[in-house]
DNA sequence: AGGTCGAGCTTTGCATGCAATGTATGCAAG
DNA sequence: CTTGCATACATTGCATGCAAAGCTCGACCT
């Protein structure tokens, strides 16, 4: 139906960064560029600004601008999910609940990670990252979680895509992907909270510092 | 506008338990409830979908029904981020930037729950049992965190409210309250994060063992 | 020249109409 | 008696129309 049509094409619209944060959107215009009437295009707006993408603003939408405190609170929440996840699919693994495939799955998607970086090819780094963070709360068995981390990846991405520069240490960020890799792998699930929760906090001081210069 | 009227009204019916989970839900039907047309329906009930209280379900929608296994990824959730909420109320606290009416209003909160609980007055406990949990989350002064919290709240809330038993153990609950509190209070941020996490998975198993007898 | 009030246009919110789709029911055949 | 099919109906999805609410811009007054 056209109205998922319009939710899906408006996200991609705006997680790559064609509507900038803080663009203001109207559903005419929308629809007209959809090329569909008012109402498919308004109930999608509408799902976009439940999922925290747009926020209406008088008139219309604009897209999410989070502040900087504002990815602080956003990544506090992505750190204690994800410690959560890590540690569910660690636990998972332990008890030989994790198809060796996925886990190799996993691996692989690490392993192109640290290329995609290393060879400065960013957009490619950018969601080979993500998907590696997903890859592991899918591994975790949980929706729920994944659904919330969705969320927050999302808003996050939203915002922080316009600022995007390489890492100032690659080797540093696939370290931290290896090690979880491993303490997942060997099933340690309390070393696997406490390793995802630090990569995602380091992540955000390291991109904050990037930010301040 | 109605739109807005129409999700808290149907909002309100589900989590009161009006339309329990399972119950069909066509728009027609719910426009006729609510007097109004179908279009401002329509959108509450893609807004209720988005907060995953409903679900579409071929010709209309049901209002969510989480399963035992569901209820289990909630709460492995709930757990993670209210540990987040206890412990950034507790390092706010710590730093005096709680003001001390609010640390008040949490004690007179945590109290009156226990009195509606102890004098089996089982619809307030409910919610005044909530309200102490976001009023913690609230303290944390982190919004994202609160959001995904009152999401979480909500699907748990439609789905247990049916089983609604008095707790076996009141004060066992009042107590495990009391300790969150006075660490907090305390601003000792490592204990809350635990004991927060501790108490929601006690509710759980607890509520999980009642229901099983 | 600057501020304030007003008119017009843009855009939204809601209702309703129409077409399409999925479902249930009843009837007939095996 | 059960199963399969066809028909009719309930219900949704989308478009469009209409009224109300804001903005914008311009003109007039101070």
């Amino acid at each position: 139906m056209q109205t998922d049509v319009a939710c899906s094409r408006l996200r991609e619209l705006i997680l790559d960064g064609v509507y900038p944060p803080g663009a203001r959107l109207t559903e005419m215009e929308a629809a007209a560029t959809l090329e569909m009437s008012r109402t498919p295009v308004r109930e999608a707006l509408r799902m976009l600004a439940a999922d925290g993408l747009v926020r209406p603003a008088g008139r219309g939408v604009v897209v999410v601008a989070l502040e900087e405190a504002d990815l602080n609170e956003a990544y506090q929440v992505r750190a204690a999910l994800e410690a959560l996840t890590a540690e569910l699919a660690a636990a998972r693994q332990r008890e030989g609940r994790i198809a060796p495939a996925d886990l190799r799955t996993l691996h692989d998607v690490a392993t192109r990670t640290a290329t995609a970086t290393a060879e400065g090819r960013l957009a490619d780094a950018v969601r080979l990252n993500r998907r590696f963070h997903r890859t592991i709360a899918e591994l975790a068995g949980n929706t729920m979680a994944l659904q919330a981390l969705e969320r927050i990846w999302d808003q996050i991405q939203v915002s922080t895509l316009h600022s995007l520069m390489p890492p100032s240490r690659p080797a540093h960020v696939s370290g931290q992907h290896d090690e979880l890799l491993a303490v997942i792998t060997d099933g340690r699930h309390e070393a696997a909270a406490a390793i995802a929760r630090a990569h995602v906090l380091d992540t955000r001081s390291t991109a904050h510092k990037e930010e301040h210069r």
